[in-house]
DNA sequence: AGACACCCTGGAGTAACTACAGGGTCAAGG
DNA sequence: CCTTGACCCTGTAGTTACTCCAGGGTGTCT
């Protein structure tokens, strides 16, 4: 089959593919007398398998590792198991990390109800603060340490 | 103050304040007989606003934005509000998103319990499933639809 | 005079694509 | 036979928000 179609059996563009194949996830197909790539069905298997990964946010780098101890017959799904892991804690931490992002939004939020003059927005002056005391443009106003 | 004083108050490098210079988000600073750069508390007020803005994981073309809002005097700050509306609606959406994968992930992972060859490791079995049962390599194993 | 910390500009690299520009191939229709 | 349109090819540049040099100048201390 040629790049089009596998494209569309996998549900991603050609230059996604070729992209792969040029990062190294998808091996280097056949070529018709017209120098076109020609696929078969263990590119489509390889190719979904990536696009599985991606929808899981995996990076192409774990990707590559993941099929290449798919390749190894004889090998014990261990590492496989370690990756999917670690994936998920990174997941899990990046969850926490937007957790707390949204707290602080809504509490940011929260300081301007409705409408003022953009000199009086909390908000503004929120956000103008220095990590550390250090900003002196605005001496001291109220403000929600805290938050963030 | 000198660059290197300005990125330490501020809490960020100076590659990161030149950048921000190059990109507008900064003021031109006057320079010294030696081409340094000379800043000032409000250049620290701006930078603080900036590397707050970030740290809510604002993008600097929004930043640039509430930046110039912040400028206009005699202006309200509803769209100070509508800007960080949306962006607290992009959190919630990406935070349901990572939720929905870590489901997906965590169930993926039950798949193998305990260590097997690849060949038969139903996490490589499920990740190289085609997205409409569209790849036959596997023409059709044990496998957990609905999981994704 | 030398060592060291700081400053300058400009350019390349990161992740995972996306979007051309400029060209070739192929099948169907007029 | 010619054209139109849909496909294919290579190679390059753009995206985001930095980070990290290379190669050079400046300022201070000893």
């Amino acid at each position: 089959m040629k790049i089009g179609d596998l494209a569309k059996r996998a549900g991603c563009t050609v230059e996604t593919v070729r992209y792969y194949e040029r990062e190294g996830l998808l091996p280097r197909p056949e070529r018709g007398a017209n120098n076109y790539r020609l696929y078969d069905a263990s590119h489509l298997e390889t190719l979904c398998f990536v696009r599985n990964c991606r929808a899981l946010e995996m990076s192409l780098a774990e990707i590559g590792t993941l099929l290449r101890l798919k390749g190894m017959s004889g090998q014990d799904c261990g590492e496989v198991n370690t990756i999917l892991d670690e994936h998920i804690d990174h997941v899990a931490e990046r969850l926490a990390q937007l957790h707390q992002l949204q707290e602080q939004l809504v509490s940011l939020r929260r300081l301007c109800s409705r409408i003022e003059s953009v000199e009086s927005c909390a908000i503004l002056r929120e956000l103008a603060e220095s990590p550390e005391g250090d900003c002196p443009a605005r001496p001291a106003g109220p403000h929600v340490r805290g938050a963030h």
